[in-house]
DNA sequence: ATAGAATATCAATGTATATTGATATTATTA
DNA sequence: TAATAATATCAATATACATTGATATTCTAT
């Protein structure tokens, strides 16, 4: 499934999608966080001690995520759970391969 | 396939090859570049016209695609040809499947 | 109401790297 | 061998964004 990425508009417009979500994916810390998240969804607390991270730049992180909608979360009292968006996870991937 | 993505060395060291793969491609204009050699080889000079880009960009673009081994060249005369090397790029999509 | 736990936000800083302009290199042709 | 075309390299600048430290918010329990 091959594209004319720079010719028609469509394609263009799914080039800069997919180049946001790749620059997304392509810090380290979101894409362990995404890997962790497919084994079980996990609050922040558990995120940030899983990876050695602090706790206001984890936070950081999962706004990213979640505004690409990546993954999504629910709140349970004081803490808030983090789990995978898969479906579009998996739309972007597949739209990576119109590219590369 | 998933990946124990911060467990073992093995996975540890497939999560920063693929960081370091999904940083080079999140690029626009290498992706970009990627994205027409798949249909038809090219000089630098048919590269830069296409793109609208200068001609030192591409060429330094072309050189984080080379030295990754997502593309390579030949010399004719004066040009120097790039195209996909599509095996790799192949690769490392496959990869990325470990994760996301 | 108040205190503590979990998370989010904000401003400031650091860092990586895309881009630019100038120049160097390489190969061809006259 | 001189001139031109195509490409590569280099230093300087600009820009995007990860990280940090401090503080704000939200919820629960006493």
């Amino acid at each position: 499934m091959k594209s004319n990425c720079c010719e028609n508009k469509k394609a263009k417009g799914e080039l800069k999608e997919t180049v946001d979500f790749l620059k997304i994916v392509s810090e380290e810390n979101r894409l362990k966080i995404l890997c962790i998240l497919r084994k079980k969804e996990l609050c922040v607390c558990e995120i940030w001690e899983l990876l050695g991270l602090s706790q206001n730049l984890v936070s950081h992180h999962l706004k990213v995520l979640k505004n690409f909608e990546l993954i999504d979360s629910r709140k349970e009292g004081t803490k808030v759970i983090y789990f995978l968006n898969p479906e579009n996870t998996k739309k972007h991937v597949s739209l990576l391969s119109k590219f590369i």
